[in-house]
RNA sequence: GGCGACGUGGCGGAGUGGCUACGCAGCGGCCUGCAAAGCCGUCUACACCGGUUCGAGUCCGGUCGUCGCCUCCA
């Protein structure tokens, strides 16, 4: 297999990726919590990790790609009982509106998307190995992992207990040993209207068990990337990284890697801010060739401001690579594009670095733009496919409606007798039909108007 | 306060100790009846101050600024 690194945030560096199989990778990434439509952040996370399943699948690897929906929490028992709905059902619903939200980037499905109430066993089996491990406690039908009981804690975020501001407000203080103790399960309280049976007590799990619970049962121990947003560092990552390690010994993951925030006027993009922009309306607004462009045109890891401008640049980019298309038949490529096929390749073999592999496809472009006769489109369909959009070099073949036939012969007409003004009406005609008319030395060309 | 990251040309955005990133926008040109599309050329950069080096956006130290996390959050 070839070299692949990423950057990993414990080590905080660059790190080649050695899977346990040589051939197999596992992939985790936490997906959002469902009580409300997932919004332009959500959608970054899903395009990395989906087309990061892509170029490792690409590269030869058997890649499982498993990303859960956080289905029990908080944030939903409230916005359901605002809504007047059961819980359970909020769930479903915004669950399935997230499906399709992000089937609409038409980049397939992870392999796996699991749900906390779809492995409560699991979970109800990872907590009872912690308290057995002396890593966790009952007090008060809740259960607590002792923060105390890991040595590596801190070990992923970088971060030393007693650095922390331990603050004081907070559910649970009371029953915690220490502050920093956090729930691996919660006794069953009023206004929460759903809840499950285990060895403890009545109640529901807390939120980082879950997807250690559900990590392991479908990846194993020591799998080799997890991902997610970077504001899932601390305390997420860092609590799952230690309930896995403490009831297994170990590493839960090989690789973690973080994807930056989606910024709006400088700040996080989030749902408790109130200040997203819902995937559904942009994809809408700007279409979903743009809104993935946008994304694979900045490194996964920095932050990326979401605005007008810059989708309005990324739909233009998106009008230059159908327009290069348009220009090409399917078949091999000529020389000049193996040297810049494997350069795009390289650049996504190092930190998958998405604006370094687009920069190949912009010379690709320019170079087959330059070609005289019809170039070989199928490297340029590969290296477009690694970034999710093969589809703009799918041209349907444009069926001129009559009237704009009509259009153009008759501004052939107009042409030939040098009547430029009627030339010009009518092309402007065909505009308001959507079509436009562009004059080569062998005759019109018409194409839609993007 | 602690931890992490970042500061590149009008805008967006990669990268490497010494050689044009790339894209958008602008300007000039080619092509065109005029356009459009495309091509060619062009403008301009590496926050600030020191240090290492033959040579530093690229390494080291400091200053200033920005963001994220430390509480639910992709």
């Amino acid at each position: 297999m070839p070299e692949l690194a990423l950057h990993d945030t414990r080590l905080g560096a660059k790190t080649p990726l050695v899977p346990r199989d040589p051939s197999r990778v596992g992939i985790y990434t936490c997906g959002p919590t469902v009580y409300g439509r997932a919004h332009v952040g959500n959608a970054r996370h899903y395009v990395v990790f989906s087309l990061l399943k892509r170029f490792l699948s690409h590269q030869g690897y058997t890649v499982t790609l498993v990303s859960n929906l956080t289905d029990i929490n908080d944030k939903i028992y409230a916005a359901a009982r605002a809504a007047n709905i059961p819980s359970a059902r909020l769930a479903e619903e915004m669950s399935a509106a997230y499906v399709a939200d992000t089937d609409a980037l038409g980049l397939g499905r992870p392999d796996h998307e699991p749900t906390a109430t779809g492995a409560m066993g699991e979970i109800i089996e990872l907590i009872t190995t912690l308290i057995d491990g002396g890593h966790a406690y009952v007090a008060d039908g809740d259960v607590y992992f002792s923060v105390g009981s890991y040595p590596r804690y801190g070990e992923l975020s970088h971060r030393r207990l007693e650095d922390m501001d331990q603050g004081e407000g907070g559910e649970g203080v009371a029953r915690k040993r220490e502050p920093a103790d956090f729930a691996l399960w919660k006794a069953t309280k009023v206004g929460e209207d759903t809840a499950w049976d285990a060895p403890w007590g009545r109640g529901r799990p807390g939120w980082h068990i879950e997807c250690s619970a559900m990590a392991e049962s479908l990846l194993g121990m020591g799998f080799e990337i997890h991902g997610g947003g970077s504001d899932l560092i601390f305390p997420h990552h860092e609590n799952e990284a230690a309930q896995s390690g403490a009831a297994h010994g170990g590493d839960l993951a090989r690789l973690w890697v973080h994807v930056g925030m989606v910024r709006t006027a400088a700040e996080k993009m989030s749902k408790s801010l109130a200040n997203t922009f819902l995937l559904h309306e942009a994809v809408a607004a700007h279409g979903r060739d743009a809104l993935i462009l946008y994304f694979v045109a900045r490194h996964y890891r920095q932050p990326v401001e979401w605005s007008d401008a810059l989708m309005a640049e990324a739909r233009e980019n998106v009008r230059r690579l159908r327009e290069a298309g348009r220009r090409l038949h399917s078949g091999p490529s000529p020389d000049w594009s193996g040297p810049l096929r494997d350069r795009f390749l390289a650049a996504l073999a190092d930190d998958f670095n998405t604006p370094g592999a687009l920069a190949m496809i912009w010379e690709w472009v320019r170079e087959a733009n330059r070609s005289d006769g019809p170039v070989g489109s199928d490297d340029l369909t590969e290296m477009l496919g690694l970034l999710g959009l093969e589809n703009l070099l799918v041209t349907e073949p444009a069926v001129l409606p009559s009237a704009v036939d009509e259009i153009v012969a008759a501004r052939e007409q107009a042409r030939t007798q040098r009547d430029w003004a009627e030339a010009d009406r009518l092309r402007a005609a065909a505009r308001a039909l959507g079509w436009e008319i562009r004059d080569g030395a062998d005759g019109p060309h018409v194409a839609p108007l993007t």
